[in-house]
DNA sequence: ACCGCTATTCAAAGCGGTTTGGATGGGGCA
DNA sequence: TGCCCCATCCAAACCGCTTTGAATAGCGGT
C-alpha cells in the first residue's frame, strides 16, 4: 500500500493525502478525516526510505559503540542507557541505528557515517580524556552528544554526564569523616574520562584532608566482580591494608566484598565499601533499603537526557552546545561505618 | 556530491557512473578507473537513503527488544549478543536498526516495522513459550531468526539456540553423580522459554535417577545476584537443605555463593553450585580456571550465529528454514565437589 | 562497401514520498 | 452583478540512485 494507491483509492492526488496525514492546514477537516481513516484501514505507514529520500531527514540517531580490541568488553551500561533514549526515540518517532567502529578505523567510520546520510544525529559512547572524535565530528558537521565528556577538550561541545569528580570526592569524604585513613580505589580504565574524574575526586577529598592517594591502594582496570576480588585481596594482605574501599561499579563491590569475607572481615564493620551506582536494571543495589553505600545515578535517566538533548538539536541547532551536569546522590547502605583499626584485629580478632 | 555532479563533471551519464561504481560488466575498463579514481579523488559516497529507495533493499537489520513493563530488565545478554551480530553486519554492509517494543503494542509495532520498510528483516530476542510473534512474523513475510526458540510453536522457523534442556539435564547429572540428590534450581523467569528448557531439562535429569524436582527447591524470577543469594538463604535455611544448587546465571551464582558464606558453609565443599554461563564480556567466570562449574555457551557466538543466518535468508530465501542448536560444554571449577551430609554438618560443623 | 555483432554509453522511467506553483470554485463585499 | 480572495485540491518537479530499453560506434567477415 503505498502513496499513490491509497489516494487512487480515495479518489484524490497524492499531494493532498501526504498533506492530509502530515497535518498541513490546507486540506479540508472532512477530507483529512475521510484521508485518515483509510490509512488506519488499509494499514498504511509511509515508506521510510521514500521519506527520508524526499526529506532529506533520516528520522534515526546513531550510536556508535566503540569496540576496542584490547579489552573487548562492551560496556555493560550500554543496554540501560540504550533503553532509556530509546524511550525518547520512539516517541519522537526517531529510529536508532547501532554501529560497532573497532578503535582502529573511527575516523573513515565516522565520515563515512556522516556521507552515507543515515542518521541525523550521534551519540558518542565512551569517551576518553581528550577524545579525538569530538573534533571529527564538529568538523564533520554532525549534531552530536557525547554520553560522559572527554578531558582536555577545550572546545564547548554537547554533553550529558555524571559529575564523577563530586560524587567520588563526596564518597571519600563520606569515609574521612568516618575516621578511614587508608582508603583504596577501584577504579575504572583510566583512560577513560569518568575514571580519570573519579579518581581527581578521590585525590581531591584526600588531599583536603592532607592525606595523598597512595599508589598501591589504587588500582585500574575493567570493571568485573573478579577484579574487585583480586584487587582487594591483594591489598588486604599488605602490611597496611585499606579500611575502605571506593570502586566505581557494584560488580567490583561485590568482588571486594567476597575478598573482605574470604579474609574474615566483616564488611561495614571491619571494612568499609563505598561505590558507583548505574541503577542498571539487573544489577540492583539491594531493594528498598540499599546494601552498599553508593554514589547513585541512574545511566537509563542519562540515555533519556542524552537523547531529549540531540533531538532537540535536530530540531532547532542551538547557537552553542548545551550540556547537563547530572549530580549523583549518596545513598548510605550498610557496607559503611567507622574505622576500624585492621592490624590490631589481625591479632586480636 | 551527488551521482549527477560526479557523471557531470566526468563527461559521463549517471548510468554509466552507477555501473562502473557497481562493477557492472558493461563498461570499459578505462572508464571504470577514470570513474573510481574521481570518486575516491571528491570523497563521493552514494546516498544511503536514494540507494535503498532505488534497491528497494534497506540494508539494514532490525532487533527488536521486548520491554515489558512488570519486569523492565533489558536482558544483559544483550549487549554481547549485538557484539557479535554486530560483527557480522559490519562486515556485510548491514546496518543495524533497534526497536524496543513494549509488550503490549507488539502487533502494532510490527507490522509498523514491515510497512516502513527499513529493515530486511528481523532478529526477535527472548522469545517466550508459544511465543505469538513468530507467527506475526511468519505471516507478515520479512524474514527473521529467533534467538532461542519457542516451544509449543509446531510450524518451522529459523532459530539459533543453545541446547538449554540438555545442559541442564548433563549438568544436573553431573551432581547426581557427586551423590547429591537434593538439588536446588535458581532459574529465570519460566515464561522465558530458555528457563522452560532448562526446567526440563533438569526435572528430566532427576526422573532418570528416580527422583522427582522438589517445588520448594525451585525458584524462578529475576536473574540477579539478589535473587540468587535470597533464594539460596531461604532454602539453606530449611529443615532438609538442598547440597546443590544450578542457577541459570552467574550473577545468580554468585548469589548462592554469598548466601553459602553467610551461613558458613563452604563453596565446593560443603555445597556445590554449577550454573550456566554466557561468557560475557564483562562478568567472567574465572581467567584461565573456572571459578563455579558451568554450562558454557558464548552468547556473542550466539549473535554472530543468528546475523549470519539471517543475511543469508536474506540473499536467498531457503526452502525451508534452518536453525543451529549450540551444545553447551560443562567446564568443571572449584565451585562443585562430593555431596555432604549438610544436616549433620551442622549438628557438627 | 555492406552487414551483423559486440562493446559501450546514454536517456528516461521508476522507487515512494514531499513540495512548489498553480488551478478551481464558492463566498463576501462593493 | 462583478471581482477578489481564500479555501481546497492537484499536476508536476524533485530527492539521488538503479535499471530498462535503445542508441552508437567500432570491428571482423564476406
Amino acid at each position: 500500500m503505498t502513496l499513490k494507491d491509497l489516494a487512487q483509492h480515495l479518489g484524490l492526488s497524492p499531494t493532498t493525502v501526504s498533506r492530509a496525514l502530515n497535518g498541513f492546514p490546507e486540506v479540508a477537516e472532512a477530507t483529512r478525516a475521510r484521508v485518515e481513516a483509510a490509512a488506519r484501514q488499509h494499514n498504511y505507514r509511509p515508506n521510510t526510505q521514500a521519506k527520508r529520500l524526499a526529506t532529506g531527514r533520516a528520522m534515526a540517531i546513531g550510536h556508535v559503540i566503540p569496540i576496542s580490541t584490547q579489552h573487548e568488553i562492551v560496556n555493560p551500561v550500554f543496554a540501560d542507557f540504550i533503553a532509556g533514549a530509546g524511550e525518547v526515540y520512539a516517541r519522537a518517532g526517531y529510529d536508532m541505528a547501532l554501529t560497532l567502529v573497532p578503535d582502529a578505523d573511527q575516523d573513515r567510520a565516522y565520515r563515512e557515517i556522516r556521507s552515507k546520510g543515515n542518521v541525523d544525529g550521534i551519540i558518542l559512547h565512551g569517551p576518553r580524556a581528550g577524545d579525538a572524535r569530538i573534533a571529527l565530528l564538529e568538523d564533520l558537521g554532525l549534531p552530536f552528544v557525547v554520553h560522559g565528556r572527554a578531558s582536555g577538550i577545550t572546545r564547548p561541545y554537547a554533553f550529558v554526564d555524571v559529575n564523577n569528580s563530586r560524587a567520588f570526592e563526596r564518597a571519600t569524604r563520606f569515609l574521612l569523616d568516618l575516621g578511614h585513613r587508608r582508603i583504596a580505589l577501584v577504579n575504572g580504565i583510566e583512560t577513560m574520562d569518568f575514571a580519570l574524574r573519579r579518581r581527581r575526586g578521590f585525590e581531591r577529598a584526600l588531599a583536603a584532608a592532607d592525606l595523598t592517594a597512595n599508589p598501591g591502594l589504587m588500582v585500574a582496570g575493567e570493571m568485573t566482580e573478579a577484579q574487585g576480588h583480586d584487587a582487594a585481596r591483594a591489598m588486604l594482605r599488605r602490611n597496611e591494608p585499606p579500611t575502605a574501599f571506593l570502586t566505581s561499579s557494584l560488580l567490583s563491590a561485590m568482588g571486594v566484598r567476597r575478598a573482605l569475607w574470604e579474609e574474615g572481615l566483616v564488611m561495614g564493620r571491619d571494612v568499609s565499601i563505598v561505590t558507583h551506582d548505574d541503577e542498571l536494571g539487573y544489577l540492583k543495589n539491594g531493594a528498598e533499603e540499599p546494601i552498599f553505600t553508593a554514589t547513585r545515578s541512574s545511566v537509563r535517566e542519562a540515555g533519556r537526557r542524552c537523547a531529549t538533548m540531540l533531538l532537540r538539536m535536530i530540531e532547532a541547532p542551538p547557537p552553542e552546545p548545551a550540556s547537563e551536569l547530572l549530580e549523583a546522590v549518596l545513598v548510605v547502605g550498610s557496607s559503611t561505618g567507622p574505622a576500624r583499626n585492621l592490624l590490631s584485629l589481625r591479632e586480636n580478632p
